[in-house]
DNA sequence: TTTATTTTTGAATAGTGATTCATTAATAAA
DNA sequence: TTTATTAATGAATCACTATTCAAAAATAAA
């Protein structure tokens, strides 16, 4: 018999994301990936049933964990719909900030994703939007947001913004204070741009 | 002599859109790109020069013309900061409204592009930017707007948010009513989520 | 040790599709 | 009509890389 060496699934894992988010998908070899991970080529076979494979993997394994702490953070009933919403926007940019390539990655190949599996691309991913959405019609049952807003274009229109952000952050993180703008978003949500 | 029948370099663009809004830039074939623009593969090589060329070219007649037209709006004077604000979305979701393919070209190949060109990936992008930028610092001088607003932060966060409406709506069109996303984002950009 | 079992390897395969270019077709000028 | 010039073609080339798989290496059990 002959156990494991290592945890080769994982390494590969956080290679591809390093890679994929460098060079984009689609110009990501494998022999690179496998380099970064310092195992062969073929190993990667052994972990992944393709490229594509570990593409989903990622993006799984991001919003399972997504979902569970959000999940979480909102059972606590004691907090306002403002706080909640605080909240969420935390995890997000959290999450993503401690692995800005995850968060390239994520970004980047969201549209690529939705096109091979329109549907359960992944579930966890639209059961976190949900719980987003579930934060705002409180904030509008509690009287504290516009009832007039469409609930589907707001879901589109908070994580358009954070992710359009999220990328140019990403992109070049000593450029941007990441800090800044996570309160610019808190607010401008909220508030708007008018005085 | 033989001068040219029809306008095939037009007809290639076109066909070119399409097939990239539906396969995504990497996996649209170049054959694909001919079928559909009823030319032979190696015709598309007279008019541009290798794939990425044709995308480049998607981008630049866009934004140069998304530019001039901006430019001319924003001249009117008598125009105030909200009326000029509201027509810069007015010409996104009319440019992009009446060709969905563009739209989803544009959204989802944005960062290739950036990758690519990491300078002047379009030179009137940024200037149709620095434009809007233009309209809030306008409306902050006139006191419309809060001065305590990152413009740079703002011009992404604006950006980001029509940027992700669009392309879920022009994924699926018939789905969503565009003109109540259009009225949507005008609102809460202006006034947020609160009541 | 030796044998059995599982992991890891990386060279070879195999399919793809962008790009080239010699050829053909079409038009204009002579 | 003939010739010259440019447009258009599409089969052949060529580079690239995801994936496979037979062999080697590592470990555990005997």
């Amino acid at each position: 018999m002959r156990t494991k060496e290592g945890n080769k699934e994982k390494d590969i894992l956080e290679a591809a994301i390093k890679v994929f988010a460098e060079y984009g998908f689609y110009k990501s070899k494998i022999s690179k990936i496998a380099e970064v991970a310092n195992v062969a080529a073929g190993s990667v076979y052994v972990y992944y049933k393709n490229k594509e494979d570990i593409l989903q993997k990622i993006y799984a394994s991001l919003w399972e964990k997504m979902f569970f702490r959000l999940s979480e953070f909102v059972q606590n009933t004691r907090l306002s719909p403002d706080e909640k919403l605080d909240g969420m926007f935390d995890l997000v940019f959290d999450i993503f900030t401690q692995n800005p390539s995850m968060a390239l990655v994520v970004v980047n190949e969201e549209y690529h994703m939705m096109l091979k599996n329109p549907e359960n691309f992944t579930d966890y991913y639209e059961k976190f939007l949900d719980l987003c959405i579930d934060i705002v019609c409180e904030g509008q049952s509690a009287g504290r947001y516009s009832k007039d807003l469409d609930i589907t274009i707001l879901r589109y229109y908070i994580f358009g913004a954070i992710r359009y952000l999220l990328q140019i952050w990403a992109n070049e993180p000593e450029k941007y204070d990441i800090n800044k703008i996570r309160s610019s978003v808190k607010y401008i949500i909220k508030y708007g741009i008018t005085k």
